[in-house]
DNA sequence: TTAGTTTTAGTAATGAGTACGATTTAAGCT
DNA sequence: AGCTTAAATCGTACTCATTACTAAAACTAA
């Protein structure tokens, strides 16, 4: 496990920094998204650690996605019913993501509409958006 | 009730078409959503509806609201874990949403971002997308 | 009106996500 | 290294949205 050390250990410790302890679960979790590169559920992130941790609880999987989510770490979006994570591809560059509705697999969109939208928001206060191109990759539409 | 019957009836009409038959509730159901032009959840639905029929079930929302989606009567999306629902703008025509977080009601957006995406798509089949930006509309913001 | 189908009420089941007390663990201090 | 305390975890129970099921009622078309 962990073919991206380095920058599991920056979320680490970003993580430090911010009073959270280092705990072996936590590393493991960020390790896998950190393998993956794809947008992961609680189930799938439970099914990859099912035998590291074969009780590991949800409340720890949530609540860690969780603080993930808010410092940054993963960048999170639900669809489906589902919320999904994965790790956060390059530190604040915004974009938005092609995305694989079978394995969460995604391709990076570097332009953001938001840019070049000329509707009037006049009375709205705006707090955010969100882009998204759904499909299927090579793989899985095969299957 | 029924600010816009002609809608309404297309609707129904429309329904009609398809073998569905018209009923009472499936009526109102529309004309909650012909009235309100807003996104809307079951629960809101419910809510609106709860004085003329009380004991509404959750059976005759979803089932209704599904199938009036499925027909494009509705259009449909979900945020902060709810599926929303909200009546078909103007038939046919492509368009996005400014949409207030707390009331469901939506400006709209012409451009679509699609049409000057220049990621490379190969090897991905397209399937959708959703563009869609949130905020708070004035009269959410002073509250 | 009758036959056949659709719809509905009421309720139960499912599934994602959240909450909480008791126990365990990490990290800082002496 | 041992002590302290604040955080993390487990196990479980709960909430909430959504879907599913069945008997009964309502509707359409002939």
């Amino acid at each position: 496990m962990g073919q991206n050390p380095m920058t599991v250990n920056q979320a680490i410790a970003k993580l430090k920094e911010k009073g959270y302890k280092n705990t072996d679960k936590r590393r493991d979790l960020l390790e896998v998204f950190a393998d993956e590169k794809r947008y992961l559920s609680a189930k799938d992130v439970q099914e990859a650690l099912k035998n590291k941790y074969p009780g590991l609880s949800f409340d720890t999987i949530y609540r860690n996605l969780s603080v993930f989510a808010e410092h940054g770490l993963l960048e999170e979006t639900e669809w489906e019913g589902e919320k999904k994570f994965r790790f956060t591809c390059s530190a604040g560059h915004h974009h938005h993501h092609i995305i694989c509705l079978t394995c969460g697999v995604t391709r990076s969109v570097d332009a953001c509409p938001m840019d070049s939208v000329s509707t009037n928001m006049e009375g709205f206060e705006i707090t955010g958006h969100k882009f998204e191109i759904y499909g299927y990759c090579t793989s899985c539409k095969k299957a």
